[in-house]
DNA sequence: TTGCGTGCAAAGGTTTTGCATGGCA
DNA sequence: TGCCATGCAAAACCTTTGCACGCAA
């Protein structure tokens, strides 16, 4: 949650002002890379996939493990604040790899039963549905 | 869904009956294949990778990426019957890494308020819920 | 000045693939 | 007999790591 990285870098700031720029998108480290070497600013990809750690532990941004083998997704997700007082819940479709952000009551007692019933704190922010969106139920299957 | 084999082999019955002897634990593709090194059964890893993944479309098993660095687990669910009633969640914790395999009824509320408010389509089997288990919660904060 | 962050290249680990051989129907 | 499945090894792939150098504080 707290700040992990002691120096403040220049390559960190680029790397979480592209995540900014394309919010609502959801971008792999490879695209990160080619959007630098495209601009012409040099960016090791180690340093990317440092720094796209470090954003995560930092809470900034969130990863999405679609598919085991295909690339991890970022996105940029804000400051907690954003969600305080209602709790703000992820749907990722598995099909159009559409996100869906939810901010429904209801979902809070799922917390409430994990940690009652299961003794797990769960982890909102990190936590993504998985799944198959409205459109593409209707147009598949 | 449907059978995607057309013939029907020794080395597909076997990883089979594996997974079905060790029902209710996650393995990954290199434990299954360590069983059969281990008991002096010759079976390729690229046949077992084959025959998972064949498992996994006939929905006989499930497969689970908690992490997209670590292995995949797979798991026995049987014929399509048994999901219906044993609808089985995922925690993992964010300190030890441990993962929490839940057969809660409970839960089964969630992909259905999911579906009922929201029109979308849980999968259970890719869906992850982060946060911290009772042990780390307990030691650390 | 201290030691963290960077960059390059190489390693790491999981999964897939090419191709010749073997086995099911 | 016709094909599919297998097995081996190598490739493919994403991600992490080792190490020397550079840079923030």
């Amino acid at each position: 949650m707290a700040t992990r990285t002691k120096y403040r870098t220049k390559q960190k700031e680029m790397v979480l002002e592209y995540l900014m720029a394309v919010e609502g998108r959801h971008v792999t480290a490879a695209e990160v890379c080619e959007y630098f070497t495209g601009s012409g600013i040099s960016i090791g990809q180690a340093t990317v996939y440092r720094q796209l750690d470090n954003l995560v532990k930092e809470g900034l941004i969130n990863k999405y493990i679609i598919d085991g083998n295909s690339p991890a997704c970022f996105e940029y997700v804000g400051r907690e604040e954003h969600c305080h007082h209602d709790v703000c819940f992820h749907c990722k479709c598995e099909k159009c790899g559409k996100l869906i952000h939810l901010h429904c009551e209801d979902l809070k007692g799922l917390g409430e039963h994990l940690y009652s019933h299961h003794q797990f704190t769960l982890d909102t922010s990190r936590t993504v549905f998985y799944g198959i969106c409205e459109d593409c139920a209707q147009i598949g299957e």
